[in-house]
This record gives structure tokens, sequence and C-alpha cells, in this order.
DNA sequence: GCATTCTGCGCATACGAATGCATTAGGAGT
DNA sequence: ACTCCTAATGCATTCGTATGCGCAGAATGC
């Protein structure tokens, strides 16, 4: 009601500083601000009266002002490569929460693979305009976190790392990962597999890959391998394509959830039971693929702790620039559900 | 790679400053800014002179000095209730879209209900950090746009209303969607029709049900009208509710599609058929409302013209505080699909 | 050939808060 | 009663960029 009453009341346009807040004290600009941030110096009284006037007039300190001089922006910038399939929004959601309880705030940057390399983009990062950079987006070929890093701005990769850098990586352990899933398949009796998988260029589909394939050495061909966008569209336009390719696949390896609920759908419509004529199995459970539609059956790969713990990393990071840097593999542990199930008898026999 | 040589060999922590671009170029420091902002009355010469110093030093024009000079920050804040249900961020990315055009980081500000009128979180958006705000989250009873637009801060708020308010707002027509949803049902003949919608507290929930009595007057008594949260476990929750409770309705009327998504996942782990023994409809056609596994039937709001618009109105409002707000509706289309038909004849014998 | 208008650039200051240093007052110590 | 210290506050400067104003030299007018 102070803030409502001071708003009606106020000067033109301009916003009240420190120095009105100042007059109005009767006191120097400086005290105003030891007094605001808490200065030990400031006598109780003082501080009071300082108080009061600065609610009276509904000061709030201009943090452009603020940043300037004190060489920090309390913003962060957290790096998407998009934000409508629904694993990075439930990321983003926990990241959000622990930047908001650090103080910080979250400036989103989507960047999309197409624009990749534009340097020009970068300016935006390098001009302290935040504090700090979370990297959700990287890709292996991607020089971007190296300038960044060379700039002196903190930097933590999330999910997905790029080899070579000396940063914060936190990552799920995708090979591990990927064996799960392919010793999965094996134990229920597959042997005529398929992958849809993400980009190669991503280290999540690269890992995940190597330890899929050292499981099924033989069983997955390449041939069978797709890649594609980690995205619905390409999960469903994948799954057509290997449903009416001529070696149909028992089961199917998604590069992700998403991937996976795309090819669900897209198995539904063409009338393919699940899990009893195709298996499929993704990564990251995702709160979807808990849902009753879907069952999906999927492996866990710590993605909530990596949201929660590379946002702290970022904060600890910018505080102290030096230290350390880790790299942390989260743990990751299948989580089976109703997507997957031993194939048919006649597609053992077919063999 | 000019960024990259300069990097390793600049001084040691501090960035490069325009006087030290005017320094290395033999002019200036204003000459500098004024070179590199484009300013006419800068001979071509001088210009090359001062962009190709700038190059070499891996000169980036700090922001916050660049704020506090200019009183604008090219920040704007984009405020929504959550992030992790699927409708947010698919407007989200529509909306950083728009203000990416345009020049404009975007803030995400999540703004759960239970943390509404903490006045003291209205610090952050007077500061002169944002240089607007486009709010999605407002309620009924917030008095937060208020203060806000009372202070000066460009407003727009997309999606949801608040009344009395003299600012930009953009939004579906509610009323007419929810009349169209509710003729839908009528139309196929549903008399025992139940709804589970969002929070009433909100605009978008206090217009849809408007309509949809508007047209359901007697069918639709005040205890099946069942209200919760916009999220996929309220909509689980609530047709567990109705489907175990005395009178079983025929068709659910769903606050929006990810209500109506839970529903289904609730009816089909009840073994209730959709459609045949239920009918469903959401708001909004949201995605995964096309999705096949669900082929869902529901109200195609205009949210990507709300989102692009609203992200284009407050772009203009930053620029011209002053002229006449506008209040616009979006028309709302009915998306016939698959979870909508006519009541089993046993259920109309029961009448 | 002198006065006048441009053109191009430098100078100085403002933006608003934070902070090192100087200053004042008051109390303690002897 | 005088010195010394501490506590509390004021003073002045700094952060880096943008910009109004002024000044020089060149171009133009007659």
């Amino acid at each position: 009601m102070a803030l409502d009453d001071s708003a009606s009341s106020a000067k033109p346009p301009g916003r009240v500083t420190s120095r009105e807040v100042a007059a109005a004290a009767g006191v120097h600009q400086s005290t105003v601000s030891r007094a605001l941030r808490g200065d030990s110096r400031i006598s109780q009284a003082t501080r009071e009266q300082v108080e009061q006037a600065a609610r009276q007039l509904g000061y709030v300190p201009n943090s452009s002002a603020r940043s300037l001089r004190s060489q920090r922006t309390g913003i962060v910038g957290v790096m998407v490569p998009n934000i409508d399939n629904a694993y990075y929004p439930q990321m983003l959601s926990d990241i959000n929460r622990e930047f908001a309880a650090a103080g910080y705030s979250m400036v989103l940057i989507v960047d999309p693979p197409h624009r990749r390399s534009d340097v020009s983009r970068l300016g935006s990062l390098l001009d302290a305009s935040v504090d700090g950079l979370l990297i959700l987006s990287a890709t292996l070929d991607s020089g971007m976190p190296a300038v960044l890093h060379a700039r002196g701005v903190p930097i933590v990769l999330g999910v997905r790392s790029v080899p070579g850098l000396d940063v914060d990586i936190m990552e799920p352990d995708n090979f591990s990962a990927g064996r799960a899933v392919a010793q999965h398949l094996l134990d229920l009796g597959h042997s005529e597999v398929a992958a849809a998988m993400g980009p190669e260029i991503t280290s999540t589909t690269k890992h995940r890959l190597l330890g899929i394939q050292s499981v099924l050495a033989g069983t997955l061909p390449p041939e069978r391998i797709l890649h594609g966008q980690y995205s619905h569209e390409a999960g469903y336009a994948a799954c057509n394509r290997l449903l009416r390719g001529a070696d149909v696949p028992t089961a199917i390896i998604a590069g992700n959830d998403v991937i996976a609920i795309g090819i669900m759908d897209a198995a539904r419509q063409l009338g393919v039971a699940i899990p009893d004529e195709l298996s499929v199995v993704g990564f990251d459970d995702i709160q979807m693929a808990s849902w009753h539609s879907f069952r999906l059956t999927t492996v866990d790969m710590g993605t909530a702790a990596i949201a929660e713990q590379s946002a702290r990393r970022l904060v600890e990071r910018i505080q102290h620039a030096d230290g350390p840097k880790r790299h942390e593999l989260f743990p990751a542990s299948l989580t089976v559900r109703g997507t997957t199930t031993a194939p048919r008898k006649e597609s053992l026999i077919v063999e």
C-alpha cells in the first residue's frame, strides 16, 4: 500500500533514487546505500530512518547502476536447444527453483541448432549481462563454450558434454543407460532391434549408442540406426519408416522419451500393438512417460538431480571462479513399465 | 578467431572498455561509442578504424553501463504460473521467437500461485531491470499488475485478464469457446455432463464456465463442477472422483487440454472407453492434443496468435508508453477429434 | 577573400549506486 | 584535562557508456 500511494503521488516519470531517499532521511546518499545493504557500520537508529524514508518514497535500487558498480547482474543465462518438447521445460522448472532460491534471475536462451556458431550472437553473452551460463544445448562440435570460457564467463555444462574443456560438466551416465536398455531387450529375447536416436552431434546420442552397441553388437546393424531430432515428429516418422520397411523390428530403442512417444503414436495409428507386437524403450523418464496412456519403459537419467545440481554448481562457480572443475556422471536406472515384453513367437520362428 | 586471440592475450581479468578501443584507434571514447552505434556524424574512415580496433581487442560494450545511461535494458520479463505443463512452454517458444526478433532477451519469471501478492518479490520488477513485462499468469484478484502499471512499467496481459485495468490485454474468447464446447456435447445428446475446471480465480476458467453454463444451464449442476489446478494430476483426480461418484457423467468438460489428458489417463486406467463410455473435451488445442494417443476434441483458442501478438504489443508499448490500450479477444474454434461421441443408448434410457 | 554553414570529432558530464578514505563526535584511559 | 581510539557518517570517486555542447577545419556562398 505504501507502494501504491507513493506511486500515484510520485514525480512525473523519474524513478526515486537513493539521493532522494537521502534527502528525505536527512543523510548522505552513501549512508542510504549502506543502510539498505545492511552495512554494520550504520547505527540502528539511522538505518530505521533510512528504511522508513525508502519505504515511503517507494525506493527501489536501480539494477543497472548496481550492476555497473558491483560487476554482477544477478542474472544467469540458461541455454536450451528448444522449449516445446517436454524434457527441457521440466528441467527448467527445477533449474529455475534453484536459481530463484539463490537470488538469481534466469534469462532463457533458446539456441536452435541451425543458428549455432553464429558468433555475433555471442555478444549478448559476453557483455557482462549475465553472471554465468548454464548450457544444456552443447553439441560435440560447438566451439561456443570454449570461447565463453576463454573470455572468463562462468560456465556449467548440463546434460551434454563437450570434450577437452576445463569446465564443470554434469551429465548422465549415457553409456550405462544404453547398456541397460540393450540388455533389457536382449533378456526379453529380442533379436530384431532398431534405434531411432537423436542428432549424432550430441554427446547424449553418441554415448547412449555406444552403450547400446556394446551389448547388441550383432543384432543392431547400422542400417537400423536412425538419427533425427529429439522430437515427437522425428519418432513418428522413424517408426513409420521402420515398420514399413523390409526387416520389421520387434523392438525400437528411442533416443529419448519424446521420440519414444512419437513412435508409440505411429505404431498405434498403424494398428501395431505395444508391447505385444512392438517393444519400445526410451531414455530420460520424463513425467509423461509414467502417464497411463504411455506407461513407457525408460531409463531414469537422474535429470532432476542434474538440473538441481548443475544450477547450484553454477552459483558456486560464479562465486569462486577458480577451484577445480568437476565432471560428474549421474547414475542411470532402468524403469520397466508396460511397453516392453518378449517378442512374439512367430517373430522368433522367422529367424 | 579474433575473439579467441584477444581473449588469451587480454589483460588479466578486466574486460575491454570503449576507452581502450579509443586509445587503440587514436580517437576519443565518445567517437568509439558513436561509431559503433552507427551515428551518422562519424566519417566512414573513422568508423572503419574504430570497428577494426574493436574487433581486434574483442570489445563488447558493457550492458550495465549502457543500460544505466540509456535507461533501457533490452530485457523483458515473461511471467508464467508454471512451466512443466505443456501449455506454457509452447507459448513461450513463440513468444521467445518474437522477442528475439525484436532484439529483446527474455527473463522467465515463474510465478506459482501460492507465492502471489508477495510484494517483496516485486522489487526485481520495479528496479528497471526489465523494459516491460508480459504477464500470462494474472489472476482476477491479483493487484500486482495494477501496482506495476502505476509505477510505469509497460505491461501486457496475455491469455488472462484482470478487470478495471488500463493495460493491453490479449485474451481468447473464452465465453464463446465455452459455448461451443457445451453446444457440441448438447448436439451429441449428452445430458449428464460434468466439468473439471481450473482455478476459480482465473479469468479463463470463469469465462469458459459462463459460456458453458449459458448453454447447459439445466444439465450441469454446480455439484458436478470441480475446480482444481490446470494440471494432469488434477484431471486425473477429478476423473476418478467423477467416475466413482453416484451420478456418473457421460461427458466431462475439462478446463484445458492438460486436464483433459489427465482425465483420459484416469478413464483408461479404470477401463472406461473413450469416447464410447465417456466423452472428453478440452480447451487450448495444445500440440499433444492432436497426437494419435489422444486425438482430443478441443478448442483452438488462437494461442499461437496470442503469443505472437502479445509479445509484439509489448514491444510497441515499450516504445510508445502512451497511446490507447487495446483489449483484444481472439476467436476460438472447436476442433472435433476422437474423444467425443453420442452417449450410449443405455445412458439415455436411464433418463 | 571574407563570412558563413557544415562536417567531424573531442570534452565533459550524467546515469545511480557502491565504496575507500576523511572527518567528526563521543567515550575511554591515565 | 589531554590524548587516543572507535563508531558513525560524509565526501568524492568509480564503474563504462551515451550524449549535449563546443570547437576546429573544410566547404560553400557571394
